[in-house]
Parts: C-alpha cells; structure tokens; sequence
RNA sequence: GCUCCCAUCGUCUAGAGGCCUAGGACACAUCCCUUUCACGGAUGCGACAGGGGUUCAAAUCCCCUUGGGAGUACCA
C-alpha cells in the first residue's frame, strides 16, 4: 500500500475510554510520524447499546485530546460514509462474494442447537469450534429449512480459506509490536460473519470497512489478536491486500484487572472534570508502553510525534497509577498560561461569588495556589478563605496558633499596624511584612510561627497562598475584620 | 477447560550477549532552600519471578514451572 493509513474506530456503547484514547493516540502518533492519514470511524452495528450522547462524547474527548482526524463521520472523506450504520447497504455484496467462492455458507442451525454443541465441547473439555453442520447442507434441505421458517445466518468457512492460501492450518502474521504470531486455524470454528437479520457481524464488517478505507496499519488492542486471524483470512478470500496489525497491551488498573468504574475515572471527559488536562493525559498515557529516546518525559504531543516508533512500543501490559498522572498533571498547571488556566479553573470555583475579585485578582489568587495543586479541582478548597467574609477553621489551627497568649500577642500587634500596611503596593507590604516577622524575631519567636497566627487568622489555615497575596487580595477591610475576629 | 499474549524497583520504564556493582521517572524517606504548604535541589530506599540449559560470557537466546492478562457469541 503506497498511502499510510491508520484508523481509531470506536464503538459509541460508553463514553471514550482511556484505553481507546490511547489506542486512539498511537494510532495518530503513527500517522503523524508517518506523514499518514487519521481516519475515524464509528461502528454503531449495535443498535441497542449505541447512542448519540456516546457518539458526541466520542467526538469531544477525541478534540479535547488534540487528536485530530483527516477524515471521519463530521468531516468526511473519500471512503465514507464513516458511520458504519450507514454502510449496511454495502455488507451484502461481500457476502455474496465469499458465498460465491464457497468461502462461506448458509447455517440454519437454531440458538438451542448452538448452545447444545458448545455444552457438549464444555462436558469434553475441549475448545468449542462450530460442528460445520450446515456446510454441505443441499439446495432441497435449505429450501426446506427455509420453508419452516429459518432464516439463515451466513458462516465464514476457516478451513477453506486457509486450505486455499497456506500451506498448513497454521496462520502466522508478522505484528509491528509483538513480533511473530501465529494460531492453529483448526482451533477456530466458523463464525457468523452475517447475522439473520442481515446484519454484518463485528470480525465482517471491520474487514470490509478497512478494507474499502484503505487502512495500511491496524494499530488495536490486543484483546483483538484472536480476531486477526479471522479477519486475515476473510482478507485473503476477498482477494484484498492485508494490512500490517500491531497489538498493544492493555491498560489494567492496580489490582491488574480490567480498568472499570470502581477504580475511578474511565472515560477522559471524567478525568477532565475532575480537573486533569487533557495535554497531561495525553503525555501520561503515550508514556504507558512507549519511552522518549532522551528520557524526557514531559513531551507535547508533536514531540511524542517526532520520536515515535511503533516497533519501540511495550509488548506487555501496564498499570495505570494516578501518582505519576497527578504529577504530571501538577507540571503542566505550573507552566500552563495564567490567563488560560483562569478560564480553565473558573468551573471548579463556581461555589464562589467570583464577582468579589476582579479579573486580575482571581489571576493573582491562582497564581499564588497553582504550585502545590495536582488536579483542577484541589482549587475548589484551596481558594476558599478569598471569598466571603467569614472563614472556616481547620481541625485544631485555632487552639494552637490563635487561642494561646502568644498568638494573642502577635494579632494585636498586627492589628495595631493595619493602618500603615501598604495593601495596594505588593513591594512595600512585603517588606512591612518583613519587619513584622523581624519584631518577634528579636523576641525568639521564629518567623514562620509568627505567619502562621497571622495566617491561621485570616485564612483558617496553617498553609496556603503567599501571605503578601493573601493581604493584597483580602484588602484592608476584611484583613481587619478577620484579625479582630481572632483577638479575644 | 481450550487457545493466544506477557513477565526488570511498589508503579511506568531504559536495557536488542560483554558498556549492568542494572539507568531514569513517579511514589516514599532524609536534608537544603523558605513567611506556611508547596515548588526546586541533593541524597537515600528499591527490581532482572523460580529452575534448567546454550555460551568464554545472559536481565538479554532456548525450554519448563509459576504468576498475570486476553480471547473463546447470530457483542463490538
């Protein structure tokens, strides 16, 4: 294949998971890397767990992540339509055609006799493959299947397209990240490729889709391996070019079981309402399976881009950890945008009267609370003692640093010195500040017991934002109000 | 059960026979910086699953065991 052309092709059943977002991710970074075409495609087959509100999902978690498709359901292409239920007109004819071949057949057999075969296989502990029970069925026994009323569905014959193309029932591909694979074709039955109703089976309709797409690398999950073997062959009896497969491990949660809800945020729209960026998301999830050449690892994604290569990619599963997410996460708040990251904080502080500060103030409050946060959403509680007049006290921090005579002493000889504190000259106040702490410095109280009473009395807290920024921000009015609050 | 995949610090990983007394990142611990908490810096803790081979030499190759994961649908 001269173009390369790679594909994410989610079904819309949930929200975007992280798994297919970072199979989404490798798929694209190996297209850009490749000067390739990223195409996206929504395959919708089952009506009944698909939805619209997952298809937008889908679109939005995918744009939020930077992960732009060439072509797709919104922005079209040369092979669409992109949304598999509106392919269905284009199933039969392959279907005909491997019927045509005699690489497949008609199977009358009923759901209870299917499930007798397979109890049988259970009771015999052998692998369940389908008995072949209607492959020879005659014109006369179909008609007379028909005339009872079945409908047939239409089987894939495995041993005949492997007959015809290899020398032996072992089928071996060669795959970009796991190497050589290979699986016995006699230990796979012959599976539905159209359903009853008439319509395409899963392992059917990626082949014919990808196939008609064009798409030169397949880069999936390996929960798919099994199914490669089937669809290779289905390529091969349609008389197609097979595309290059490349199987990544799973993502597994701690307990290495499958990441599911119990262990917290799945889809990325949840970790980006919990306030995770979707830049950190991205680096974080490139970083499972993949590793810079220069051991750098906060990388944007045109970076990861450049020094990708898929062969260099992890053939072994990983662990999805938040402490180093959270980490990460916390770095790129820190260079992010002030500006950008206002706007972006603004959702999580919407218990607040924002219309208490102005703009330049909430900046200045972020600014001064950006540095120990790991998630957007740490802001929420970090911010409070900004707003309103009163402040709530945590856990003890009265007691020990305003309730004693020394924070006593400190506050009224705060108090006493309000009226000359510079509060709208950051440089003059900081050193106000200074000679403040140097005061009870001279009396053997260290500087920072002396700025936890202060703090302790205006924010309810023992830690938190510059207290330069806390005074500045607070103002005059409420700093005096807090403070005489606190002296007894 | 059957088939397939995988196996380096707690986690993500570097390592493609000698460069490995196994490197980095996160987490953790200690120290430094400091108006707090942090950030940052320094140091430390910490792994080649086990057993056999092959080889002058194995984390790297082969086999077995064990452990984990996936698939086994007229789901996708």
């Amino acid at each position: 294949m001269d173009e390369i052309r790679v594909r994410i092709a989610p079904s819309p059943s949930g929200n975007l998971h992280v798994g297919t977002a970072r199979t989404a991710l490798f798929n694209y970074l190996f297209a850009k890397k490749n000067n390739g075409k990223f195409v996206l495609r929504i395959e919708d087959t089952d009506a009944e767990r698909t939805s619209q509100a997952y298809v937008d999902n889908i679109f939005d978690s995918l744009k939020a992540l930077g992960l732009n498709w060439d072509e797709g359901p919104d922005v079209g292409g040369n092979y669409g339509p992109y949304t598999q239920s509106e392919r269905f007109d284009i199933y039969p004819k392959y279907v005909q055609e491997l019927l045509d071949k005699g690489f497949a057949y008609e199977c009358f057999c009923t759901p209870e006799e299917l499930e007798a075969e397979k109890e049988e296989a259970t009771a015999n502990k052998k692998a369940y493959v389908y008995s072949k029970k209607c492959e020879n069925l005659t014109e006369e026994e179909k008609a007379k299947l028909r005339a009872e009323g079945r409908k047939p569905a239409i089987r894939f014959n495995i041993a005949k397209a492997q007959k015809a193309f290899h020398d032996s029932s072992i089928l071996a591909f060669e795959d970009l990240v796991k190497g050589h694979l290979q699986q016995d074709t006699d230990l796979i039955g012959d599976f539905v490729i159209m359903k009853s109703n008439g319509a395409p089976t899963y392992n059917y309709a990626v082949v014919i889709d990808d196939m008609l797409m064009k798409i030169s690398h397949i880069i999936r999950g390996e929960d798919h391996i099994s199914n490669t073997f089937k669809q290779i062959l289905i390529y091969e009896a349609l008389g197609a070019e097979v595309p290059r497969f490349g199987h990544l491990g799973m993502i597994l949660a701690p307990d290495r079981s499958k990441l599911s809800k119990r262990h917290g945020a799945t889809a990325v729209s949840e970790f980006v309402e919990k306030g995770y960026l979707t830049e950190a998301l991205n680096n974080f999830v490139a970083l499972l399976g993949w590793a810079p050449s220069d051991g750098v690892e906060l990388k944007s994604l045109q970076e990861i881009a450049a020094d990708f290569r898929i062969n260099e990619v992890s053939s072994s599963n990983s662990v999805f950890e938040y402490d180093k997410l959270n980490w990460m996460n916390g770095q790129y708040i820190k260079k992010m945008d002030i500006k950008e990251l206002t706007a972006m904080a603004k959702p999580f502080l919407s218990k607040y009267d924002l219309t208490e500060l102005t703009e330049e103030q909430l900046e200045k409050v972020i600014t001064a609370t950006r540095e120990p946060i790991t998630i957007l959403s740490d802001l929420t509680n970090d911010v409070a003692y900004f707003f309103g007049k009163d402040i709530e006290f945590e856990e003890g921090v009265k007691e020990a640093n305003i309730d004693t005579e020394q924070g006593q002493a400190i506050l009224k000889e705060f108090a006493s010195r309000i009226d000359s504190l510079a509060f709208d000259d950051e440089e003059k106040l900081h050193e106000q500040m200074a000679e403040f702490r140097n005061f009870f410095k001279e009396q053997g109280i260290k500087p920072k017991v002396t700025m936890w009473t202060i703090r302790a009395a205006l924010t309810g807290r023992t830690h938190g934002a510059d207290m330069g920024v806390v005074l500045e921000v607070l103002g005059k009015d409420k700093v005096q109000y807090r403070i005489e609050k606190a002296i007894v």
